[in-house]
DNA sequence: CATATAGTTCAAGACCACGTGAACTGCACC
DNA sequence: GGTGCAGTTCACGTGGTCTTGAACTATATG
């Protein structure tokens, strides 16, 4: 997770050097860095919402070769991007017909992605405070030492968490009825690409 | 070294280190560390958190040494977390009549801290994002090269962004509403202590 | 004025996560 | 076998954030 207050001005990065990158076209870097930094605000890393773009954009399974060049990454590094991603579900690895290499395509529900990923730590995040809180609060009600007073203000904050933890879960239920909506947008255009599992 | 046998932990394996923690109780740590876990998960300082939870389980106000020592953090450390909890309006500063120092105590809102500033960075977060994927958009569109198909995408990722932000503007506001009910339940104790700013 | 305590600021260092690049595996084709 | 390419893994370097500790300001007290 990164800054707090997000200082930096509204300006659009697109002023500084679009060189860098390999081949891409001026507006495809802006669009796949944008995704990248939204992702990375939502605490993945950015080169994963890069690619995820990159793969998006282009509608056509790329190599990772290509994913490689075009956004000026190493091979070790995309390798492993990839195989998050892939993890996640919010790609496919494809081998196309008479293709020596894996391709890779987007998925198109990057609110998978959210949705589930951040779902998942959640829930273990989520267990872990409501155990140590209970283990702080088994330990100061037995031992006596405890006052009244505090003990309550424990108890409360117990519930604050518990009452956080329900709106977060309201969070993510409505976003992915909401998305369901969004999806429709989504409906594939061709659906051609011929796709296998490993 | 402070080998206290306070409570000593009754039927408490105890088996953690909890020798660190200047005087805190086992279970005032345990209780600390997991509101700094919490805060740390949604992009704070951990410390910003274990702070407000120590002076909210306290109850009282305390002076930031013994914040200090009881956290066995830096003294310029426990002077930059308090600065930017008193920003956010999680705690305050109080002087007490005849003392030197200033106190602060934990306004019972975490959650205003929460609601407050994701509401802020989102806001410049968002609008930059909407910003970069316009430019995109704009930048797409004019270059005569850019095939149909793909700018379609791009549109339908725009549009994706859109709903997500909705999602979480909702999401907030409920969490606010729900946090509303939350709060009495929090309805101060007492509440004699005299504020006066700075 | 000297001394002491409270608080702030900042450079230096600790720390950690990310990406790199090289070594390695696996597979195909000659 | 050997050559070449795709892909994986991992130790290391780099960059960025957090914390520290010391220098500094401020304010009171004798």
């Amino acid at each position: 997770m990164k800054g707090y207050l997000w200082t930096g001005g509204p300006g659009s990065p697109a002023s500084e050097a679009p060189a860098e990158e390999g081949r891409l076209a001026a507006w495809e870097a802006i669009a796949v860095d944008a995704v990248g930094n939204v992702i990375e605000f939502w605490g993945f890393k950015r080169n994963q919402g890069r690619v995820w773009a990159l793969l998006y954009l282009r509608g056509e399974p790329l190599t990772a070769g290509e994913i490689e060049r075009e956004l000026d990454l190493s091979k070790g590094g995309v390798s492993m991007l990839l195989r998050d991603l892939e993890r996640w579900g919010v790609i496919q690895r494809v081998r196309l017909p008479n293709d020596t290499a894996w391709r890779y395509a987007a998925e198109t529900d990057l609110v998978r992605m959210v949705t589930h990923v951040i779902e998942e730590r959640e829930a273990g995040f989520v267990a872990r405070i409501r155990a140590d809180l209970a283990e702080a609060r088994r330990l100061a009600e037995t031992s006596s030492e405890v006052p009244h007073e505090r003990l309550a203000r424990l108890e409360k904050m117990a519930t604050l968490a518990e009452h956080v933890e329900r709106a977060l879960r309201l969070f993510i239920k409505t976003s992915r009825l909401d998305v369901s909506g969004v999806l429709s947008v989504f409906r594939d255009e061709g659906g051609a690409s011929r796709r296998e599992k490993r």
